[in-house]
RNA sequence: GGGCGUUUAGCUCAGUUGGUUAGAGCGUCUCGUUUACACCGAGAAGGCCGGGGGUUCGAGCCCCUCAACGCCCACCA
C-alpha cells in the first residue's frame, strides 16, 4: 500500500455511496444468506410523505448499530424496512396542497375516487425519497423484504384482524359522543387529542329564576342541549329535588330537566350542580347512558353539528350560528334576563386534533369501537388484560413471553395508560386509509374481508385508524396471516426501539394485536429513546425553524461522524441535545481513526490481513499492555452492544482508540519499529489490533470502517466479518506438557463459547499475557510451534465442532503468548513511575481502612476480606513495578 | 389531583448492582510539534455530585424531606 493511495483526511462524501452500494450487492442485508439462530427487528415505518429528518436518524442508528452487531456475532439478522401510508397525516397533507393551490374543498371538489388517486400518486413518489434518505445513513435493511402498511398483504393482515375481533365480539359499531375535528371532517381517538390550555371564561348561571339550581359551565352555547342536572347522592342540600323534572324556557328553547344523581360529581365544586349535556360531553354521556340503565331516559339534544354550527334544535336565535357566535348570544341573552351570576377568567385546557390542529367537539355519532373492556370469548381476558400481562409477568404469564422494556420505569405510564384507556374509536371519514370491511345491504350487515358476491352490498364509507394497521407491524411485514416461513422464523422479534411519544399509541397497540391475535408478544426487548432537542433544549420544530437536516450533516462531515454524535453521551429515555460542535468532535474522532489506519497500512509492509496472530509475538510491556487493552475492550463493547448500551459501547471504544492505541501504543511502536529485535513483532501488533478496532467499531462507524478494510482485504466485506470474541484465560503453561495445555486451552475456549453464547461460526481469540514465562527461547519456539500447529489441524480431530479452521473468518485460535521484556522508552517510565505512586496511595488508603477497628469489626467479612485481596494484590503490584524500574535503573 | 424524570467541571452530558483518587467531549490556560493526524501531542486549572436530614465502617448511587425545571395522564361543570 502505497502512501498517496490514502487521502490525509477522510472524505466521506467519496465513498459513502459505493460503499453502500458494495454492501447491497453482497446480499448480507438479506437473512437468507446468513445462518445462524434468527434475530429480528421491525423498523418503524417513517411516513410515506415525511422527509428524513433527525429522529429517523437516531432510530436507524440505534437500529442498525444493533443489527450489524448481531449479524457480525453470527446470528441471522433481519432489520426489515418499511413505509407507514400514515392515514390522516398523508389526507391531510394532500389536501392541504390542493388548498394552497386554490381548491377549497378537495373532497368535495374532487370527489373519492379522483381525490384518493391523487393522494396514491403523492404518496408513492416521496415514499421513494425518504427510503434513498435512509440509505444515506448507512441502514443495512433488507430492501428485498421492504413492506407498506397500505399494501395488498398488509392490507390483507388488516382485513383478517379486523374480521376476527368483529367476530369475537371485540369491534362493534355504537352510538357514543366522539371526538370530532370539524377541520378533518373525521373522529379522532383520545390518543390523537393534544390539549392546549387557554385562557377561557367560566359563566356561572340559572337556567331560569325559578330554578334552585346555579350552574357553571365554559361552554353556555352547548347548555341549549341540557337534559339534566346532576348532584352527588350525598348532597344533603339537593336530595329533595332528585328524581323530580323540571320544564324550563331556556333561550328559546323548552328543556325537560331531570335531576339526578351521580357518583362522579363533585359536590364541593362550584355549587355542587352539573348541568349535563349528553350530546356535548363524554363525562355527561356517560351519565345519560347510566341514567338510561336504570331506566331513566333524560334525553339527548345535540346542538351542535358536525359542520361546527349549532342545529335546527338549538333553536330559530342559534341555528346556522358558530359556536363562538352562539356563546355570545347565550351570554347576551342570561345579562339580558339576569341569569348570570358571574364570570369568571380561567385558564382551561382544551382537547385539539393533533393533524388538523383544531379543537375538537364533543359530538354523539355512530362509529366502530374496540372493546378494551370485554372478554375475549375463550380467553378469559380482556383485552386490556392481555396488554398489562405481557409487560407484567409475559403472556400467559409465561416469563419467555414477556416485553421488556428499557428503561423500565416506562413500565408505569403504560400501565397508568390502560387503567385510563376507554373504548377505541377506529374509526375515520377520511378518505385514505383501509376501507373498513363491512357491507350492508338493507338491514343486513356482513362483515369479511371479501364483500358477498351477490349484489347489492354496500361497503362501509368509513375507513380505520392508520394506528389499527400499524399495530400489525411486527407480523403483517412477515406474511401473516399466511403460515409463511418468514414469520415462524422471525416472530416475535428480537428487539424493537421507538421514542416514548409514541408508546401508547403503537407498542400497546402491537401487544394487543399480537397477543390477541397470534398469542405471541410481538417483541421481547423495547429500547425507549429520548427526543433529540437543540442546542437550547428546545423541540426541534418548524414553525421554531430550528430543524437539521440529517443530509446536511452527512455532507459536511459524514454519516458516521453523525450516527456517533447520535448514540453517545445519550441515556435511553432521556432526551438529549444535539449540535454541531458535537458532530465537529464526532468527525474528528473519525478522522482519527482513518490516520491510525493510514499510518499502519503504509508503514507495514509485511504482516498481511488475517496473518498477524501468526506473528504475534508480544515482546514489551507495551506490547503486552496493549493486548490485554484490546481484550478488555472486546469484552466491555460486547456486553453494551449486547444489552443496547451504545453509548458506553462507543465511549469505550473511543477511549481505546484515541488514548491507549493511538497516543501511547503507536507512539511506542515508532521506536520499537526502529528496533530490528522487535520491528516484526510491533508490526504484528499493530494490525492485530487495527484489524480488530476496526471490527469493534462497524456496527457505530461501518463506513468509514468499510473503507479502510477494503485497503487490506481485498475479498472479504467488513460488515460479513465475525466478531471476534477476545477472553484473558490464566494457564501456567509448560512446554513439556503440550498435549496437556493445548487440552485445557481448548477447555477454556469451550467455556467461552458458552458463556458468551458464542455462535459456532464465531472465531474466539485467546490472548494470554499473564501467567507464562517461558525463558529459554528453545523451550518457547517449541511452546509456540505447538500452539500454532492447532490453527492447522482439521477441527474435527482435535477441537470437535466447536471451532472451525477453515479460514480467518470461520473461526481460528489465535493464541499470544506474552514473553518477558520492557521497552526501553522514557515515556514508559514515566508511565510506570506514576502507577507506582498510584498503587502507594491506593495502599495507603486500604491500610487506613484496615487499620479502622470500628469497620474491621462492623463489615461484613467478605468486604473485609475483598479488602485485604486488594491489599496483598496492590502490594504485589507495587513489587512488580518496582522491580522493572529497577531493572530499567531507577 | 395521580405518576415520572432531571439537578454532577464554564457548557453539553456519562457514571452498570454502595467500595480505590468522581469521568468524557467541547471550552479555557501553559508548553510542544509540521516525519499518521493542527480534524495533533504533553500537561494544567476547574466539582461540598441542587439544599437539608438519615442508613452505613463507607453514599453521586439507598431512604426521608425541601426546592427548581421539565414530561405524561386524569380533571377542568
Amino acid at each position: 500500500m502505497a502512501k498517496q493511495d490514502i487521502p490525509k483526511a477522510y472524505e466521506a462524501k467519496e465513498y459513502e455511496d459505493s460503499l453502500y452500494s458494495a454492501w447491497e450487492k453482497s446480499g448480507f442485508f438479506n437473512p437468507d444468506n446468513l445462518s445462524g439462530e434468527p434475530f429480528s427487528i421491525m423498523m418503524p415505518p417513517p411516513n410515506v410523505t415525511g422527509v428524513l429528518h433527525l429522529g429517523h436518524a437516531l432510530e436507524n442508528t440505534l437500529m442498525d448499530s444493533m443489527i450489524r452487531y448481531q449479524r457480525m456475532r453470527g446470528r441471522k439478522a433481519l432489520l426489515l424496512p418499511g413505509t407507514d401510508h400514515a392515514a390522516v397525516a398523508t389526507q391531510a397533507r394532500v389536501e392541504k396542497n390542493l388548498m394552497e393551490q386554490g381548491i377549497a374543498n378537495p373532497r368535495e371538489h374532487y370527489g373519492r375516487e379522483k381525490l384518493l388517486e391523487l393522494i396514491r400518486a403523492y404518496s408513492e413518489e416521496s415514499k421513494a425519497t425518504i427510503l434513498s434518505q435512509i440509505k444515506k445513513l448507512g441502514t443495512s435493511a433488507d430492501w428485498s423484504r421492504l413492506a407498506y402498511t397500505f399494501d395488498e398483504q398488509r392490507s390483507r393482515a388488516v382485513n383478517e384482524m379486523f374480521v376476527r375481533m368483529y367476530h369475537d365480539g371485540l369491534i362493534y359499531r355504537g352510538y357514543r359522543v366522539v371526538n370530532w375535528s370539524v377541520k378533518g371532517q373525521s373522529t379522532c381517538s383520545d390518543d390523537e387529542l393534544v390539549y392546549v390550555d387557554r385562557a377561557s371564561k367560566l359563566y356561572t348561571f340559572k337556567y331560569s329564576k325559578e330554578l334552585p339550581f346555579t350552574i357553571a359551565t365554559t361552554r353556555p352555547e352547548t347548555k341549549l342541549g341540557d337534559t339534566a342536572i346532576a348532584v352527588h347522592p350525598s348532597d344533603e342540600r339537593y336530595k329533595q329535588y332528585v328524581g323530580q323534572v323540571f320544564d324550563v324556557e331556556f333561550g328559546g328553547n323548552q328543556l325537560k330537566l331531570h335531576v339526578i344523581e351521580d357518583e362522579h360529581v363533585d359536590p364541593t365544586f362550584g355549587t355542587g350542580a352539573l348541568g349535563v349535556t349528553p350530546a356535548h360531553s363524554p363525562i355527561d354521556f356517560e351519565m345519560y347512558e347510566r341514567q338510561k340503565a336504570l331506566g331513566n331516559d333524560i334525553g339527548l339534544i345535540q346542538v351542535v353539528g358536525v359542520d361546527g354550527l349549532m342545529t335546527q334544535v338549538a333553536g330559530t336565535a342559534y341555528v346556522g350560528k358558530t359556536v363562538e357566535e352562539a356563546r355570545e348570544l347565550v351570554v347576551a341573552m342570561l345579562r339580558e334576563k339576569n341569569l348570570l351570576v358571574s364570570e369568571e377568567e380561567i385558564e382551561q385546557s382544551v382537547g385539539t386534533s393533533d393533524r388538523f390542529g383544531d379543537i375538537v367537539e364533543a359530538i354523539p355519532m355512530t362509529q366502530w369501537f374496540v372493546a378494551v373492556n370485554k372478554e375475549i370469548p375463550g380467553r378469559g381476558k380482556t383485552l386490556k388484560e392481555l396488554m398489562k400481562e405481557a409487560v407484567a409477568v409475559g403472556h400467559n404469564g409465561d416469563r419467555d413471553q414477556k416485553v421488556e422494556i428499557t428503561p423500565e420505569r416506562f413500565e408505569n405510564s403504560y400501565y397508568q395508560w390502560i387503567d385510563n384507556l376507554r373504548d377505541w374509536c377506529i374509526s375515520r371519514q377520511i378518505w385514505w386509509g383501509h376501507r373498513i370491511p363491512v357491507w350492508y345491504k338493507g338491514a343486513e350487515v356482513f362483515c369479511g374481508e371479501h364483500p358477498p358476491e351477490v349484489q347489492g352490498w354496500t361497503q362501509d364509507a368509513d375507513t380505520l385508524d392508520t394506528w389499527f394497521s400499524s399495530g400489525t407491524w411486527t407480523f403483517s411485514t412477515l406474511g401473516w396471516p399466511d403460515t409463511d416461513t418468514d414469520f415462524e422464523t422471525f416472530h416475535p422479534t428480537s428487539w424493537m426501539q421507538m421514542g416514548y411519544e409514541i408508546l401508547f399509541f403503537w407498542m400497546a397497540r402491537m401487544i394487543l394485536m399480537s397477543t390477541y391475535a397470534l398469542d405471541q408478544i410481538p417483541f421481547k426487548q423495547v429500547y425507549i429513546h429520548g427526543m433529540l432537542r437543540d442546542k437550547n433544549g428546545q423541540k426541534f420544530s418548524k414553525s421554531l425553524g430550528n430543524g437539521i437536516d440529517p443530509l446536511d450533516v452527512i455532507e459536511a462531515y459524514s454519516a458516521d461522524a453523525l450516527r456517533y454524535s447520535l448514540v453517545t453521551g445519550v441515556t435511553p429515555g432521556n432526551d438529549s441535545r444535539f449540535y454541531e460542535e458535537k458532530v465537529e468532535a464526532a468527525q474528528r474522532l473519525v478522522n482519527k481513526l482513518w490516520n491510525i489506519s493510514r499510518f499502519i497500512l503504509t508503514s507495514v509492509e509485511t504482516i498481511e490481513h488475517g496473518k498477524a496472530f501468526k506473528e504475534l509475538t508480544p515482546t514489551t510491556l507495551a506490547d503486552r499492555w496493549i493486548l490485554s487493552r484490546l481484550v478488555r475492550l472486546e469484552e466491555e463493547v460486547s456486553e453494551h452492544m449486547q444489552t443496547a448500551d451504545f453509548s458506553q459501547a462507543s465511549e469505550k471504544l473511543r477511549e481505546f482508540t484515541w488514548n491507549d492505541f493511538a497516543d501511547w501504543y503507536l507512539e511506542a511502536s515508532k521506536s520499537q519499529r526502529s528496533d530490528e529485535s522487535t520491528k516484526t513483532s510491533t508490526d504484528a501488533i499493530l494490525v492485530y489490533v487495527l484489524e480488530h478496532l476496526l471490527t469493534y467499531w462497524h456496527p457505530i462507524m461501518p463506513f468509514v470502517t468499510e473503507q479502510i478494510w477494503s485497503y487490506f482485504v481485498d475479498e472479504e466485506l467488513l460488515m460479513a466479518h465475525a466478531w471476534p470474541v477476545m477472553r484473558m484465560i490464566d494457564l501456567d503453561l509448560d512446554a513439556e506438557k503440550e498435549m496437556v495445555q493445548l487440552q485445557a486451552l481448548i477447555g477454556a475456549i469451550r467455556t467461552i463459547r458458552s458463556e458468551n453464547n458464542v455462535a459456532p461460526k464465531q472465531k474466539v481469540n485467546v490472548v494470554i499475557i499473564g501467567g507464562v514465562v517461558l525463558n529459554e527461547d528453545e523451550e518457547r519456539s517449541k511452546f509456540i510451534k505447538a500452539l500454532a500447529g492447532v490453527n492447522d489441524l482439521n477441527s474435527a480431530d482435535v477441537l470437535g465442532d466447536t471451532i472451525n479452521v477453515a479460514s480467518t473468518v470461520v473461526g481460528s485460535m489465535q493464541v499470544c503468548v506474552s514473553l518477558e521484556g520492557l521497552v526501553d522508552k522514557e515515556a514508559e517510565q514515566v508511565k510506570l513511575s506514576k502507577q507506582y505512586e498510584e498503587t502507594l496511595v491506593y495502599i495507603k488508603s486500604l491500610e487506613g481502612k484496615l487499620a479502622n477497628e470500628t469497620f474491621v469489626s462492623k463489615a461484613p467479612e467478605h468486604v473485609v476480606a475483598g479488602m485485604k485481596q486488594n491489599l496483598a494484590d496492590a502490594q504485589k503490584k507495587a513489587l512488580t513495578i518496582n522491580e522493572q524500574l529497577t531493572s530499567m535503573g531507577l
